[in-house]
DNA sequence: TATTGTTATACTCTATAACTATA
DNA sequence: TATAGTTATAGAGTATAACAATA
């Protein structure tokens, strides 16, 4: 019956993370879902296909598509063909991509701060733990 | 810079949360905005004018109208115009409304279960304690 | 026939701006 | 003039289904 409550918290704390992320992404011209991409690009550190990217997103493949329009438009991106494979599309993220990002992580990181502004280091750690548990208990 | 991590899970466990959750409601042709909204009419304990139920959700009036067209639409709510105050709007909970969310609520605890299925009781406590700070550092 | 990506479409959640009715 | 709510519109995030190109 708590879970009820537990279930709201995430709700909205996770809704205020994001309105904070949001506006400080803004100047960038940058959406929280194009800043993912391409951080999961520079995780990688080499270009990914569509597929591996909507996994490592997590979301299904036809879902990317417009995240990467957005991108290659802007020129952070550039799609390539796979030369091992001609159906298959690489994602690859050009040096203005990776400029974009390091800001964006520091939006991001700036967002996080306000929001955990009242835990202390070792409470963050807790949330983390917690937090991270729960998401690994799943792919 | 770790906190961009921790941001990262509570997107990716909030998103988790919301999934189990849409698919337990469907049955009930509910959508979570609309399950909470029941809910603050419900912890109200009375009528709510649409601005009160804004309020209470965290959201502007604007968005609430459509979630109160639908609840209307399915019986579960009705809208009366407040005698104290023509220009305001009570949102009235039905019976059926009553019922119907105590379903949803039910499903809310099971979808909250299934994601922390992995947590101890306890470990469930501190989540709740750490993001009850979170938020309560807000309105 | 199976896989990769895209076109088309839709739904949830949320917001801002402009308008109407009432106070 | 200020408030309550709605109409109109938009954008982020996500999904399913159908289709083209390639394997």
């Amino acid at each position: 019956m708590d879970d009820v409550e537990l279930s709201e918290l995430l709700h909205l704390v996770t809704r205020r993370l994001r309105h904070g992320y949001l506006h400080r992404l803004e100047p960038l011209g940058l959406t929280p879902g194009q800043a993912r991409a391409l951080r999961a690009l520079i995780d990688a550190g080499r270009p990914l296909r569509m597929v591996q990217l909507a996994d490592q997103l997590r979301i299904v493949p036809r879902s990317v598509t417009p995240v990467i329009d957005a991108l290659e438009e802007a020129g952070l991106v550039r799609r390539e063909v796979d030369p091992a494979n001609r159906r298959s599309t690489l994602v690859v993220i050009t040096d203005a991509g990776r400029e974009v990002y390091e800001r964006a992580r520091e939006a991001r990181r700036q967002a996080g701060q306000d929001l955990f502004a009242v835990l202390t280091g070792e409470q963050r750690d807790q949330l983390r733990e917690l937090l991270g548990a729960v998401e690994a208990q799943f792919g």
